[in-house]
DNA sequence: ACATCGGTAGTCAAGTATTGACTACCTGCC
DNA sequence: GGCAGGTAGTCAATACTTGACTACCGATGT
């Protein structure tokens, strides 16, 4: 992960709001983000990627470590929490749309299931989310191209047509 | 890219095409795979990349070295084209629908469109893929998923009809 | 008493991938 | 003749990812 000034990756997001539900250690978050686990069927991240992530966060003052604590089943752990900044931020991105069709399946689902296990409504995002889609397809259906483009252009509209409809019954559901 | 024992990765797939349209070289390969170039548009690659990739096609004897050619413009070139079992394994690339809707934007995308640059027919790819497709909204459609699972569900479903929606205007179209 | 098995907790060196920056070549122009 | 700009190709350094490792702990069997 390149050094951002500000924004955060995926996997960033993915680590740094676990740790904001509660405080926690590493191998948990790991254990959360394994490939088919709680938040791993969305995002799935390895182990030591995960520590290293924490490390990054850390840095950025989103995260910060407070203490060891011993463990029944194994070594101590060193247990992490959310920072005020750290909390902010993840309050904010959970509200906040993604701005491509493309980021939706990691981005958006991932906001979506964060909101589901915090038992907050996601209505006000996939109000937001639907809007910015709608305003995606308004421009796409409005360029006239020819020859191959046409072809990229259609399966973009398709696609960014079906992220409006799994929106619309999202909200229709919930 | 890992040594896969047989398949080709997506950018290997490109450059192998793009050889076998006709005898060229690294930098003419490199420049219509630049980003929003005649290719790169669909599938970008950056040159030092294209030419690792054509290192890899030559040690698996789909594309070998055809001597050099002076060029009018700027130092001699080192032409490439494809071999037998190069052209063969491009023929029947073009004409496979990809398994998974993930691969669509990518390898249908670069399959259609090396079959409009060829000028050949695209419906049989198109009629071959749409049944595939539709086996995977037909599965989708008969899960019944509980809580975060059933808004994954939904997601992969609308995207899958969406691919379904592509196909068939392309269709109509051509 | 103690060996060892399996799950927990965390780290690291080595292998891969990717890129920015480089060399070198050629033409045309001032 | 020298230098600007496009062509042709390469490479060393960086960034990323992973497989494999250490270490800890309780439980189980002997």
């Amino acid at each position: 992960m390149r050094r951002r000034p500000e924004q955060l990756a995926t996997g960033e997001w993915a680590v740094l709001a676990l740790v904001a539900e509660a405080p926690t250690h590493g191998f948990a978050v790991a254990r959360a983000l394994v490939s088919g686990g709680e938040v791993g069927r969305v995002w799935a991240m390895r182990r030591p990627l995960v520590y290293r992530t924490l490390d990054v966060l850390t840095e950025r003052e989103l995260v910060r470590a407070a203490g060891t604590e011993p463990s029944e089943t194994g070594p101590p752990r060193t247990v992490l929490e959310v920072t005020e900044a750290g909390r902010e931020r993840v309050d904010a991105w959970r509200l906040e749309p993604v701005q491509h069709v493309r980021d939706a399946r990691a981005d958006l689902m991932l906001k979506l299931l964060f909101l589901d296990r915090a038992k907050l409504d996601p209505a006000p995002l996939l109000t937001a989310q639907r809007e910015r889609f709608e305003a995606i397809a308004a421009e796409l259906e409005a360029v006239e191209d020819e020859g191959f483009a046409r072809t990229l252009a259609l399966w973009r509209l398709e696609n960014t047509r079906a992220a409006v409809r799994f929106v619309e019954q999202m909200l229709r559901a919930g």
